[in-house]
DNA sequence: TTAAGAATGTGATGTACATCACGTAACCAC
DNA sequence: GTGGTTACGTGATGTACATCACATTCTTAA
């Protein structure tokens, strides 16, 4: 399992820097393998933010909480992804969204801390964070227009495109948290034909 | 004039990176200086995109049109942000949204191989550019719970506080195609008391 | 100076969604 | 198995918005 994780991380950083196997190995040495079960919480509203998270098996998600009632989701984090709550780590600052598991995951935390070391001591592991943050901030353009300019149905049909898994892992209602819709509008949205 | 921007850069610059001035004066070497008139199209669909631009005085706006008929504004450039089509530019395809001048403006021209070459040739240019796009993923990232959170009002107020300058700066109808309503929805919204 | 085009306001009407309310079915714990 | 929680469907009603239509100013160019 542990071999696994590793060999995992590798081949996703070799997508975008070169590093020898001894600076990977280096690089490796900084993070920590974390089993969690469904359900568990990652990251909780008001708590200090640590960590970043390389999702290795199952799925979680950042969601966020609004006056105690509505939950929007900002991220399904699946194997390959990379989950936590940005805005906290990198300004130092109590966490302001959740992130909990959906199914039991095993993921690899990197500490803010040690992130900023490697990437000082490596050129190379900072151009892969980079690349990392630059798709992330591309995609959540993306999303962002995709809001603006299609209704529900597309959106809907955008995001099972995207993750064909997601429908059957993941229950429907929070599928419409993350479409920003009511589960009973998703709920009629595909029970109407078509 | 071109004295003044290659000072604003360096402020600009100096807030995130340690550069020597010899490591600045190479890095601001790979910049082109450009004028444009208001209205004038910086990066139009479906055209190659070669450069990002890092605003010195003006205004511009990256915008998206569905079907040739609504405008969505993914973002305003003001002094010293950086604007482009992110997508196109670093993915080398032809752009899917507009840049253009909401007023006069200068701007400095970076191109993707430049910003590229002098990353790999300077560590603290690629941190830079790491933490630039950090806060653009965040800003993003905020602005989707807030589209998902808030209602029309609260994302308007949102955005004066944000930028007060706007309100006198740009046409409504450009607030409203940043807002995602209708230009006559921003109209009774601001013309009904409260 | 004038004419044309933008930008803005405002009414009338339609609609996609939220919300509330209730019901049923599946899952889990003891 | 039984009771409780979670997931999900579906009707009725309300509302924030889009859309269309038209009037009014403000801007700009010849």
């Amino acid at each position: 399992m542990e071999v696994d994780a590793k060999e995992i991380l590798k081949l996703h950083i070799a997508k975008t820097a070169m590093l020898t196997d001894e600076q990977f190995d280096y690089f490796f040495s900084h993070f920590n393998s974390q089993s969690y079960k469904k359900g568990q919480v990652v990251i909780s509203e008001g708590a200090k933010v640590d960590c970043e998270y390389f999702v290795i098996s199952g799925c979680l998600k950042a969601f966020f909480i609004n006056d105690e009632i509505k939950m929007y989701i900002l991220q399904f984090a699946m194997p390959t992804w990379w989950t936590s709550d940005y805005c906290a780590l990198y300004n130092q600052k109590k966490a302001t969204i959740n992130v909990d598991c959906i199914t039991d995951a095993t993921v690899l935390c990197l500490s803010n801390n040690d992130r900023e070391k490697i990437c000082s001591e490596l050129h190379q592991v900072e151009h892969f964070f980079r690349w990392r943050t630059n798709r992330g901030y591309i995609a959540a353009q993306k999303r962002l227009l995709s809001f603006m300019n299609n209704d529900t149905r597309a959106r809907y049909e955008e995001l099972l495109a995207l993750y064909p898994q997601l429908y059957n892992l993941v229950p429907k209602h929070l599928i419409a948290a993350y479409l920003g819709v009511s589960r009973e509008t998703l709920s009629r949205l595909y029970n109407s034909h078509k």
